[in-house]
DNA sequence: AGTCTTCTACGAATTGTTTCGTAAACAAAC
DNA sequence: GTTTGTTTACGAAACAATTCGTAGAAGACT
């Protein structure tokens, strides 16, 4: 049904910035880029370019200065990289992904307790 | 501390082999490597010499057919992986890397129950 | 010994990602 | 309309990962 799109981690970082600030021009993403990394405008603007080829982005060339918009989901896509690690990194099982996930990073308390909340929200709907 | 490592995946397929059985040749390496993907032999044996060069292996030369070990821990590079994508695709939230893994991925119900007592054991050893 | 097979080493081709220089299009400012 | 600045397009270089062909060394087998 859904494409398997694999972005890269430079791609990765265009995307993020998309998802959060929504539909940006080059300059826009480029500049916040600018702050945690060394890069040319060019090289950005290449970078987009291509992730449009790859139908990761969707762009609006109306105006001479082009508008462009991830193509993707942010969950979706989470949940492939997500799904694709723990095929390739835990062998296939979720709970050891989890269970390394929250033994390295300390989570705050109030995590812990989301992370609570869901998984009983889940028993619940265990029944169906 | 602890250098940074960063395998490809192809690195970690064969790291993965290599955690499983421990030290290995690469024709047993490759056999099994052969079962999920189209590979030639020396195509395996150069990554595994380029892997090594990266001290990801470890290797014994003393008979004419090398042994090969992993030279990295297994938890210690999956915490590695998981941390960066934590940073890079779920900006910093163990949570929500976890609850993606939760909602995606149908746990079995052990493995619902795994993780439930490991959010418990956490919670008790909280007051230090 | 001589032949066959297996293994390593080397180097090169291929593919994919990232980088950026340069040129042309366009708009705004003068 | 000419200059100036911003933007896109193109292409090529630099780099990294992956692939494999070929050659030669090392054992094993008559």
């Amino acid at each position: 049904m859904s494409r398997q799109i694999k972005p890269t981690e430079s791609e990765l970082e265009i995307l993020n910035i998309l998802w959060d600030k929504g539909a940006s021009t080059v300059r826009e993403v480029h500049e916040i880029l600018e702050k945690t990394k060394e890069a040319g405008y060019t090289t950005t603007l290449k970078l987009m370019q291509i992730m449009h080829e790859k139908k990761l982005l969707k762009r609006n060339t109306d105006s001479k200065t082009h508008v462009y918009e991830a193509a993707v989901s942010q969950s979706q896509t989470q949940g492939q990289i997500v799904q694709r690690m723990i095929d390739t990194v835990f062998n296939g099982s979720a709970s050891q992904l989890i269970m390394q996930a929250l033994g390295n990073h300390k989570a705050t308390d109030e995590e812990l307790e989301h992370i609570k909340q869901y998984l009983e929200q889940m028993e619940k709907n265990k029944g169906k």
